[in-house]
DNA sequence: GTGGAGAAGATTTTT
DNA sequence: TCTTCTCCAC
């Protein structure tokens, strides 16, 4: 028996088991967003309301798809359900959906780095040589971030350039899933069928949903249909990919008879850095009430460059591993030893090249961390190279892989064909032996032993892609170790210590960036901490090779004066230099 | 197909 | 400033 009471409070609740139609939940950071979300889930299946089957649950990453997994496994733990509720990110579902739907139709998946190679092709083609592949697949994805797509005159001629190369090997890009499935819901029947197959429909995150993604949500669901969005208008953080914070507003005017939850009473952060975040963010009307009951600070700390900042993250991430409490550090009085792991501190910042510095000053610390944007492992030559050649085995995408092998196509062409009718090409391991062999590559490899030993235990895994991925996946939070993120990759995480390093004019609002997400991205950043959060900026920082000295971000001065302690960044000069003058 | 010179451009990111 | 890409010569 699930004891509904005691795991939710009465919004939750409400949440939960409303049952008129579609329902839309605003959910502030830490409000128990994924919580409710389960649940609702966990109940629908348990009152037997919904057989597993019918009910749809659509995450913004696979991370997120498979923690809701395991937490409503848990939740049905008593209950006799055998089978499991579809959960998945909108491309997964899309891309499952259409192998489902076309069959053999269905083409061959790649992802961003092929398909910018496509663009070059596209681009070369029109003899556009001066253009960038990289810019104009990102305009190219752009404009399929609406249903249909928003492509602007200059763009045209590639961008049906690329879609003809894409045709004629039989690729879809990310982008395309969406729309490939939007184009199966245009047909009326398809989507009677859809309606009733899968009645139950849920959207985590719905303020950073694509335009696309939104007509999508509107195919698949009746207008009085069981859909619960959910989600925060202030986290949108995604508008350069067409996402809008107004989107959560609109699904009330597009839906009928709308039913909104609020869910304003806050787990994670202490009312500080609510009412610190609020400021910045400019909300009104809804206040989230924090159940947090100690009185905290934020922490600023301004520094003469990168490098002063660095250092100084990396010492007081010692301090703080080093089993000083909290409380002994902010006011010299040791109370109890609130010791601290690794794993428990994040830094943030607005982009990349800021958290290069960062990882320096904690690998010369020997403090161990782990970074979210470490590159895709199949960047790399050898995996690359090896995926290609089980992608053409398999039989997806011959021509075109072996146009990207190195060496010689025939060759490769007469190999695959071989491997093709050969036993193990339905054998995983033994096909992996094969085609490392076969590419020259040492199988002792620590890298192809780990391939090696991820495909013997996934055998029934067709795609090698989703292997590698999987195994080397992004961001491990039960690593012992410091997490260095962008702030947007911190969306949804949760750490008791943040840094929020960089926060100057110009980096965070950055200079060309819309200045109301800038400020949202800050209030994502500042509700990531429970218990203690830094903010640092310098006074120089070179960028691009140039200098940028514009001074702290704006947007520390829209925190409540009293919520905030500014500390200097290291020793004040005017008391150290006349008093050594005078002694020595 | 490789290597060197020169130019361009440089957030944020899911799948 | 630094990296990445293009172009052209060999």
């Amino acid at each position: 028996m699930i004891d509904w009471h005691s795991a939710l409070n009465p919004a939750q609740l409400e949440a939960v088991f409303y049952r008129a139609g579609p329902l839309l939940v605003v959910a502030g950071p830490g409000t128990g967003k994924t919580r409710v979300l389960t649940y609702r889930i966990g109940y629908l299946i348990d009152a037997g309301i919904a057989r597993p089957d019918q009910i749809l649950a659509i995450t913004f990453t696979n991370q997120a798809a498979r923690e809701m997994s395991g937490r409503i496994s848990k939740i049905l733990e008593s209950s006799e359900v055998d089978s499991r509720p579809g959960i998945a990110t909108f491309h997964g579902w899309a891309l499952g959906l259409l192998k489902k739907r076309l069959g053999r139709e269905a083409r061959l998946l790649i992802d961003e780095m092929d398909a910018i190679g496509i663009c070059r092709d596209a681009v070369r083609d029109l003899g556009l040589s001066l253009a960038r592949a990289q810019g104009i697949y990102r305009r190219i994805s752009q404009a399929k971030q609406y249903w249909p797509p928003r492509i602007d005159k200059g763009l045209e001629a590639v961008y049906h350039a690329y879609h003809l190369i894409l045709k004629e090997y039989g690729l879809w890009d990310y982008d395309d899933l969406i729309l490939e499935v939007l184009r199966l819901f245009e047909d009326e029947k398809f989507r009677a069928e859809f309606h009733t197959e899968v009645p139950f429909v849920l959207i985590d995150e719905f303020q950073d949903v694509s335009p696309a993604q939104y007509c999508l949500v509107k195919a698949m669901v009746k207008r009085d249909g069981d859909i619960t969005v959910i989600g925060d208008p202030n986290q949108s953080i995604y508008g350069f990919r067409g996402a809008d914070p107004g989107s959560m507003q609109q699904f009330s005017i597009d839906f009928k008879g709308v039913k909104t939850v609020i869910l304003d009473t806050a787990y994670r952060s202490p009312q500080a850095f609510l009412d610190a975040a609020k400021g910045v963010a400019r909300i009104k009307g809804i206040c989230l009430k924090s159940k947090r009951r100690h009185i905290h600070r934020l922490e600023i700390r301004s520094f003469k460059g990168p490098g002063a900042e660095a250092k100084w993250v990396a010492r007081t991430i010692e301090q703080i591993v080093g089993g000083l409490s909290f409380d002994s550090l902010n006011n010299g009085t040791a109370r109890g030893s609130n010791l601290r792991g690794l794993s428990d501190v994040a830094v943030l910042f607005r982009f990349r090249a800021l958290g290069t510095q960062i990882a320096k000053a904690l690998a010369s610390q020997g403090i161990p961390f782990q970074r979210a944007d470490d590159p895709d492992p199949l960047a790399q030559e050898e995996l690359c190279s090896i995926w290609r050649v089980w992608e053409a085995v398999k039989g997806r995408g011959i021509q075109y892989h072996l146009k990207r092998m190195p060496g010689n196509d025939d060759l490769w062409h007469k190999r695959i064909q071989d491997l093709r009718s050969s036993p193990e090409a339905s054998d995983g391991p033994r096909l992996l032996s094969s085609i490392i062999e076969m590419l020259g590559l040492d199988p002792n490899r620590p890298v192809l032993r780990a391939l090696q030993r991820t495909v013997e235990r996934y055998p029934e895994e067709d795609s090698l892609a989703v292997l590698i991925r999987t195994e080397s996946d992004i961001l491990d939070l039960n690593i012992e170790a410091v997490s260095l993120l962008s702030i947007h990759a911190a969306k949804g995480l949760e750490f008791p210590v943040v840094f929020m390093i960089g926060c100057e004019d110009g980096i965070i609002p950055w200079k060309e960036a819309d200045p109301d997400e800038e400020r949202r991205l800050f209030y994502v950043g500042l509700t990531r901490a429970s218990e203690k959060i830094y903010l640092t900026h310098v006074r120089c920082r070179r960028l691009f090779g140039q200098e940028m000295d514009a001074g702290p971000s704006p947007f520390i001065s829209d925190i409540p004066e009293g919520l905030l302690v500014r500390a200097q960044g290291h020793r004040p000069k005017r008391a150290r230099k006349p008093r050594q003058g005078r002694l020595f």
